[in-house]
DNA sequence: ACATGCTATGGAAGCGCTTCCAATGGCCGG
DNA sequence: CCGGCCATTGGAAGCGCTTCCATAGCATGT
């Protein structure tokens, strides 16, 4: 008994046919009350569960594709408004949206691998991710499509932003105000778009320039890393932070501390997530549902056309100036 | 030809085996080039189609559960974060959790077909919503356990916060603190959990109390129920909001008007989204994680043991003080 | 020229389930 | 007491695909 029971084990198990077993699992029409009860009580005994692929097959029901979508750290706000976009587009196409959270790279690798063996979608969204050759000829080979979102991967079909150029924006933004001696809140190592704003912020900053790496993605994090950057850097008068939570972190610390913002300090952060117009914090527009809407667009495309050619695209990254920093210096 | 067309049909088009077929459909391990164009255009020329089914019933890939959650306007941050939760713990749990995002009732509905008839889940997570007798009996007979998640279902795992109570205690947190004259910003009509607290804000404040219903969940529709709200009845000193981003978009109108909070106007909000503590908004707090996590649970444990005993729960609501609200009124 | 070892290929056997169809047995009316 | 009908049941035929196995076609080695 190597794989899980079948209806053929239940059966005999219950004393019963086939026909009968699948009767009573399936909504017991005409069935008599003895061998339903016989046959549940083999279920029950035997841990029977149905196999959902042979159910399907035989009942000739619909075959609705199924995108799945690898998103990192989904409980952050950039993701979910990037998941909010894919399901709606992937629902408009007729497709079912799985959406898997993965927390690292190894359970990265865990889920991309399952999903592939098991033939569990028709199309995969890699948020925010590589993917060696390997596994890219793996999924070719498999014939599923796939693409990247947040990441160029190449020769996929792939939306992007340019982060480095983002963060240029962003710690240029301040320049431009008047803001003399810039500190970069930094976010994890691991995450590809953190590591090119940083190189953003180095090019106009200087690879010298205070720093603080956090270690997650979330307000306290960014609270903890403003903390320790003012602690060590007290002259510092402009703040650009890796992403937005950091920036609502490091703006209650300034408020503690009696800093005023923007006059003595001003800050940016990155996302633009819903809310920071009214917290007023001057951020860099990343293109959530944009990007959400276009994997969608091209996954479901590449599911019903698979020969289809679907050129990449980069979203524009916007700066939206508000109240954490002064009026532009004129002239 | 009624149905799509099977590896028999691209067989015969191309004047090869199944087998051949199938190869080349699986990443091409010996095929001969002629073979393999011959298949492809085949494939393109009827339009082909794998079955999805009957690939993992012939594979014998793994039977991975996988749990629906039907959540309606998911772009709200409640749901957002709940679906957070339930993503968590469904895949925690080893299954898929398929989000649907239902806009109405009818789509609600027809999701709902679909999914049942397709057998498309294990287990179905409903949130906010009701379903009726019919429409149960039909999942108990097709053996697909379902929970409901923030609706009170009656001989259904069912887990709820009292929003009624919770509204009472928005609108006598502010008579306690002094306001005398409050207003209530609604939300649609359709939602249960709106008309649940604009009971209980009738309760405290008297069904005469003013009050606007606001036609969508968006900061910009608060914004214009205040302002409609405001403009009628400018002796209001306490706005009693049915979620967090209404009450935010009524802070934003006071601002722009000048009244300043709490003191001319106290203001209180329901959800306790993420940020609402930064912009210091006095809410009700939902257990958005705590719903999630539950009906996580509870499905996945069903789906296993489908005989299991889940009682429902109903999740407590806190008054969370924060700066637009006065100080509790001594004595 | 013949045995040998490949590669490419087709046929057929299932994967586990649903469901049609025929068969069984008990009960009715005549 | 018997034919006929209905409720219940089991067997068997696929659902569309993957894959094992046997076959055939060739190019080698001797």
């Amino acid at each position: 008994m190597a794989g899980n029971p079948t209806i053929y084990d239940i059966a005999r198990q219950a004393g019963v046919g086939i026909a009968t077993v699948s009767r009573v699992l399936n909504g017991g029409a005409r069935v008599s009350e003895d061998a339903r009860a016989k046959v549940q009580a083999a279920v029950a005994a035997l841990g029977y569960r149905p196999n959902r692929a042979a159910r399907r097959l035989a009942a000739g029901g619909l075959n609705r594709p199924r995108i799945a979508a690898l998103v990192p750290l989904f409980s952050a706000d950039f993701y979910a408004n990037v998941a909010r976009a894919l399901a709606r587009g992937v629902a408009a196409a007729g497709m079912d949206l799985v959406l898997v959270d993965v927390a690292d790279r190894e359970d990265k690798l865990r889920h991309f691998t399952r999903l592939v063996e098991e033939r569990a979608c028709e199309g995969l969204v890699l948020c925010s991710m590589g993917l060696g050759e390997e596994r890219q000829d793996l999924l070719r080979g498999r014939g599923v499509p796939f693409v990247a979102l947040d990441y160029r991967l190449p020769g996929v079909p792939s939306c992007w932003v340019d982060n480095r150029a983002g963060a240029k924006m962003a710690a240029q933004c301040l320049l431009d105000r008047g803001a003399r001696r810039l500190g970069w809140i930094d976010g994890p190592a691991t995450v590809h778009a953190f590591h090119d704003r940083a190189a953003g912020f180095d090019a106009v900053a200087g690879a010298d320039a205070p720093r603080v790496r956090a270690p997650a993605v979330t307000r306290d994090d960014g609270r903890a890393a403003a903390t320790q950057l003012l602690d060590l850097h007290p002259e510092l008068d402009g703040l650009v932070c890796a992403n937005d939570l950091y920036a609502v972190g490091a703006l209650e610390i300034l408020r503690m501390r009696g800093r005023t913002v923007p006059d003595q300090v001003q800050v940016i952060g990155f996302d633009d997530q819903p809310l920071m117009d009214h917290i007023g914090l001057t951020t860099v527009r990343q293109p959530m549902a944009g990007l959400g809407s276009w994997a969608a667009a091209a996954i479901t495309r590449l599911v019903v056309d698979p020969g289809a050619d679907i050129p990449g695209k980069r979203f524009a990254l916007e700066l939206v100036a508000r109240a954490t920093t002064r009026d532009q210096t004129a002239g």
